[in-house]
DNA sequence: CGCTTGTTGTACGGAACCGTATAACAGGCC
DNA sequence: GGCCTGTTATACGGTTCCGTACAACAAGCG
């Protein structure tokens, strides 16, 4: 039996990487075998067709989204601000967050995609809503405040005013604090 | 001298619900023609080649997102605050919304197309940040405010989730009046 | 009407891409 | 070493797209 020369994992990989620089559309079978040095003669072998690996790709992304997020965060412990905190800097770390706002674009093009995405934000809306459960007590204002953490979360990637005298990191350190309800945090930190 | 049969304005208007439905990769010269109900031919005597309409295409959505904005707003008078939530009601218009979500996935990629987005962005801060002065202070707080508003404005197209037993329109009037430091609005309105 | 001017249809060459077929090939196994 | 099995390179046909060339054409004007 050969072994696996570039084996399955890798074109997903490949196909992540793509997705996460240039969108759906740069997903593109021989500029992948190139990627990997290889031609697209061994891709057809693993999956039937383009369509297959965006599927395993999605797949892959939404295990690694929820799943092992979920997993890391049980693992490290701490309260449920600790755990919210810990998933939001994985889910935009520099893996994730390309991907992730990648998917963003996608699904608003393609319903399957929009549905997998939607399973995906509401597991981190649920985290959210706990977390912010602590430090508030009307649910309406516990949705409230979840959604504007979310969306700070992702609009501050799409967003590209500049801010005179401050930077980004700044602004939504004094955003989080209105999102908690807590007073300003030492701006030196 | 024949008359214009499918004019320059044509052409871009069509690139622009191309760019809006499917993203720029969607913008192909003959794709436009076939929606238009003509050949290619006459494109590129108007154009160089694409990216000339897609330069045109940007020159248009920024002249619209900003001039004509400021225009518009600036016509119906009214005080800060009903000016900024008029040109926010402007630029997440069903015309201008899909366009505006596009270009921010497109700015992702294009270092010429972020910095337009970076110009347009900026001005819609600062109409956002005197509404906010006029409800709040503190020159921290009015930019933590400001972006958190924009931030909800564009990430709430960007988000999948759902709020049970709530509409989106609901959660999100709730996080005004958080944004806004006002008192939890009549939620029957 | 016939010319001029500018728009459009059609045809072409070239590139990128998909998916298939097939032959060369490299590793394990006897 | 020689076979077997699965991976890879190569070649192919088909599609879609870009940009160019040119001929057909419509409309205004003398």
């Amino acid at each position: 039996m050969g072994s696996l020369r570039t084996p399955r994992e890798n074109w997903v990989e490949e196909g992540l990487r793509a997705l996460a620089s240039g969108g759906v559309d740069a997903v593109r079978v021989e500029a992948l075998a190139k990627s990997l040095g290889v031609t697209k003669g061994g891709f057809y072998g693993y999956f039937a067709d383009r369509d297959a690996l965006l599927k395993e790709m999605l797949d892959t992304w939404e295990r690694e989204a929820t799943d092992d997020v979920l997993d890391r965060i049980e693992r490290d412990g701490g309260d449920i601000m600790d755990k919210a905190c810990l998933a939001g800097q994985l889910t935009f770390s520099d893996r994730l967050r390309p991907i992730d706002l990648a998917i963003r674009d996608w699904a608003r093009r393609d319903q399957a995609v929009a549905e997998r995405l939607r399973r995906v934000d509401n597991a981190r809306m649920g985290l959210l809503r706990e977390a912010i459960g602590t430090v508030c007590a009307d649910p309406d204002e516990i949705e409230a405040r979840s959604v504007l953490a979310f969306c700070a979360a992702i609009g501050s990637h799409f967003l590209a005013a500049d801010h005179p005298g401050r930077t980004r990191a700044q602004v939504l350190a004094r955003a989080s604090d209105l999102i908690l309800n807590r007073p300003p945090s030492n701006p030196a930190q």
